[in-house]
DNA sequence: TAAGTTGTGTAACCAATGTTACCTTTAAAT
DNA sequence: ATTTAAAGGTAACATTGGTTACACAACTTA
């Protein structure tokens, strides 16, 4: 565990704080599509993510379904901070996009280490900023776009994020982390493959040149 | 000042932490309408409210507005604290939405008080938690809202931190607001005040029972 | 008072998105 | 091999929201 966390986040911390977390904090891998934590669940740890991408998802009262964000290694999940404030429930859905290595780290240390180490404190308040921006990002593009440049940013970041040309999903997968229903995303999706930006398949598509 | 202080932030701040922010803070009193910051700015201090509403809202390349959130006094403005973080431009405008007073803190002091001050920090991170929950119940209603549920909100809300059931605004102003056009929001206010639940009037509408 | 400006009401129309329905293809399960 | 389930294509239609255009009322200013 000191290896990876050396290797994430030696440069951000000091070595004492890397050994104070390797001593407190327990090591998890998760398969894809592990939920990590769902909306009315209770807080018990901090995530520090080593490696592997985690998509946020908020949800309301109908099932409706929206695609905040995704954390990718180094990251934290900032609303996880937010409600170790208060004993609060947690507001969103966290599901493993790949497989991926955390390190979970008690709540009640979060306090004493903002006290205690001043790289911390800005690796805290960095979060909730990065946080806050691409929340930001984020309504503006479901403010601001239409869906058919929304499908685009989305097919652009999910490649970005996985590393990876292929999308493997679904037109409903698509649909459900838009909002949107499985026939304007087909009928989008085409759209962009007559202009040849994407290649369609079964369950996958390429991106060739959005 | 020190009076202000005590009366808005005694019960949260130490004496000390009270008696320096009088010393470096700077008061301010701004009426209704006044620019406090725009998109682009470089942020040059934190504002502690007193008093009075200042309303953030977004905007994209366009020009299009979006209300983001209402700042009522005891609140702060998180976005100028991320930006604090790096010496970065706001991404956000601040418009005072009634008469306000609040202290300005100079950037610098915020990492100062953060190691030094328990009360700060918690302050600070519950002011991102508050502004984190906010920016998701704004981009709930988005999101998953249609346009005449999010103008019933809309008027619920500024009801709510004006302290009036009187809305003094006109159709355009609500329509920018809501980021929708004039005519819409004219349709839409014409069929609240169908169902009484509203009254319009030139300039302004009263609240009935919404 | 006359002229201009601003705010509101309303109709007609259009574009984007969502819904329903039904079909075909592909893959998985038995 | 046959059945079943899941994924995707497509048409027809409904709804929402945005646009344009124009009338009129209310307030402002010359």
């Amino acid at each position: 565990m000191i290896q990876d966390l050396t290797e994430e986040y030696g440069n951000i911390f000091e070595d004492e704080l890397i050994n104070e977390i390797a001593q407190v904090g327990t090591f998890k891998e998760v398969p894809e599509g592990y939920k990590l934590m769902d909306i009315g669940d209770f807080i018990r740890g901090m995530p520090l993510l080593i490696s592997g991408v985690i998509k946020i998802l908020r949800e309301d009262e109908d099932g409706d379904e929206l695609l905040l964000y995704y954390l990718e290694k180094g990251d934290t999940c900032s609303m996880t901070m937010a409600c170790c404030m208060g004993d609060k429930k947690s507001e969103i859905r966290a599901i493993a996009e790949t497989d991926a290595k955390l390190i979970m780290v008690p709540i009640q240390k979060m306090e004493e280490w903002t006290a205690k180490y001043k790289s911390w404190r800005n690796f805290v308040f960095n979060s909730y900023h990065v946080r806050l921006n691409e929340l930001l990002s984020t309504l503006d593009n479901v403010a601001f776009q239409k869906m058919d440049e929304r499908l685009v940013s989305y097919l652009k970041e999910k490649s970005r994020v996985t590393k990876d040309n292929i999308i493997h999903s679904t037109h409903q997968d698509i649909a459900y982390d838009l909002h949107s229903s499985r026939v304007v995303i087909s009928r989008l999706l085409k759209k962009l493959e007559e202009l040849g930006k994407i290649k369609l398949h079964r369950n996958y598509l390429e991106i060739l040149d959005l």
